[in-house]
DNA sequence: CCCGTTCTGTGACTTTCCTCACAGACAGCA
DNA sequence: TGCTGTCTGTGAGGAAAGTCACAGAACGGG
C-alpha cells in the first residue's frame, strides 16, 4: 500500500503518471506495494516467473548475466525512475526472466500488479510513452554493448567504462572485471597500464582518473 | 497507398488489426503506402532517422552490427509478421538507428506514418500487446547473443547456429562469419573439424547437418 | 572450352585473453 | 601488535581467435 509520503516520492520520479486523474491513479496506486530490499540482495533470477511492475524509487539495480564458470558480465544499470524495463518484457512477453538482478544499494521499489500496469498503459499516453522509449534505450543499450564485446578489445571497453564513471572511482578490479565479463587479473594489467601512461592513478579500492581524453581517444580507436 | 490485395495480406500476418473497427482501420492504412525492396538493399543504416513505422508483408530483413575492420554481426532477423521493432524504437525513442538492415530477399511491407502507429497502440490494445511482445522478445534475444558472444567459444555458437537452419543449409561461410561476428578462416576451420567428427558433410554453398544432437550437445556444453 | 570470379582449404604467425599460482600490501579487529 | 581476510601485482604458460598469404576447386558466362 502506498503511503502518502512514498507516493509523492513515486510522482516525482513518475511525474508523467500526473497527467492521470487522480482518482483513477489513486485507484491504481493504492494497489501498488513498497518494498525495500538491503543492497545485495538478488531481486530477480534466471528462469523465474514475474509478479508485478516495479517502479524505482531510489537506489539501484544491477541487472547481469553470468556464465557457467563464474564470470559475470552487466548488462545495464536501473536508477530511480528508471522502471525495471526487464520486468516489463516478462510481464508483456509472458516469458521468465533471462538474466539476474541484484540491488547494488538500499533499494526502494513500488510493485505494481500486472493488472494495474496494463491498465496504467492503455489510459496514460505519457506513461505508455515512457515505457516505450525506456524500451527503446535499453534496446539501443544492448545493441550497443553486443558490439562492444564482439567488436572491441577490453582496453578499451575498460577506458570508456572508466571515463563513464564519476571520480574518482571507488572499486576493486573484481567489480571492473564483473562489469566488462572479463577477470580481476587482466583488468589490474589493464590498469597498470593505463597508470604507466599516466591516465590514472591506482589505490585501494580506488582509481583516480587524471586524462580523460586520453582515455576517451583510447575507446574509440 | 494500400490496395484490396495487400490490405489483406496484411492484416493476415496482422491478425490483431482486424479488431479495430472497419472504418478506423481504413483510415490509418490507407495513410500506409507499400514499398517493394529488392534483395540486397540496404534498408536503414547507422545514424539515420527513421521516417516511418514497417509491417513486413513478405520476405526478410536481416539487422547487423558492422566492425571498423570489416566485420559483421548479424543482430537478428525480421520476417513477415514481426515488424522491425528496431524502428519502432527509434520512433518512439526519438534516436536514429544504430544498426544496418539489409534486405536479405525481396521484400515487401507496408510502411505507417508515425502518426498512424501511435494512434494504433493507443486504440488498439491487441496491437499494442502486440508490439510489446515482440520488445519483450528482442530484448531477450539480445539478453542472449551478449552472453553467448560474451562466453561461448565460437564452436560452440556455431553448431548452435547449424542446428538452427533448415537442413540442408546453402549458404557460404563468409556468411555464417557475418552471422556469428567473425572471419571466414576461422568458420571454415571449425566446420572442417565438424566433417572430420562425422557431423556434418561440406559442399560448395552447402552444408548437410547429419549429427544435430552431436551438434546440439556440443554447443550446450 | 577457356577465363575470371567466387568460394574454400591451409599453413605460419601474432595478439588477446584466460588460467593457475603465489606473494605482497593493506585494513580492521581482537 | 599480530592475525585474518580482502585486495592487488605479477609471472609463466596455454588456448582461442584473428591476420596474412596463397593455392586449388568449382562455377558461370562468353
Amino acid at each position: 500500500m502506498l503511503t502518502g509520503e512514498s507516493k509523492e516520492h513515486l510522482l516525482q520520479h513518475y511525474p508523467m503518471l500526473r497527467e492521470l486523474p487522480a482518482a483513477e491513479r489513486d485507484a491504481l496506486l493504492s494497489a501498488a506495494n513498497v518494498m525495500d530490499i538491503p543492497a545485495g540482495t538478488v531481486i530477480f533470477d534466471e528462469n523465474q516467473p514475474c509478479q508485478g511492475f516495479p517502479l524505482l524509487l531510489s537506489g539501484s539495480v544491477r541487472v547481469s548475466k553470468s556464465s557457467p564458470n563464474g564470470r559475470e558480465l552487466q548488462l545495464y544499470r536501473v536508477g530511480p525512475g528508471e522502471s525495471c524495463i526487464l520486468t516489463s518484457s516478462c510481464l508483456l512477453g509472458h516469458s521468465p526472466y533471462h538474466a539476474r538482478g541484484i540491488a547494488e544499494r538500499d533499494t526502494r521499489m513500488a510493485v505494481l500488479a500486472p493488472t494495474a500496469f496494463k491498465t496504467l498503459i492503455a489510459t496514460c499516453e505519457p506513461f505508455r510513452d515512457y515505457i516505450f522509449a525506456l524500451f527503446s534505450e535499453r534496446l539501443t543499450d544492448l545493441m550497443q554493448l553486443v558490439s562492444a564485446v564482439a567488436f572491441q578489445k577490453l582496453d578499451q571497453r575498460l577506458a570508456a567504462l572508466l571515463v563513464a564513471k564519476a571520480n574518482p572511482i571507488n572499486t576493486t578490479h573484481q567489480a571492473l572485471a564483473d562489469e566488462l565479463g572479463s577477470v580481476r587479473e587482466i583488468v589490474s594489467r589493464l590498469l597498470k597500464n593505463f597508470a604507466e601512461q599516466g591516465w590514472i592513478r591506482l589505490g585501494r579500492e580506488q582509481i583516480e582518473v587524471i586524462d580523460v581524453p586520453a582515455l576517451q581517444r583510447y575507446a574509440a580507436l
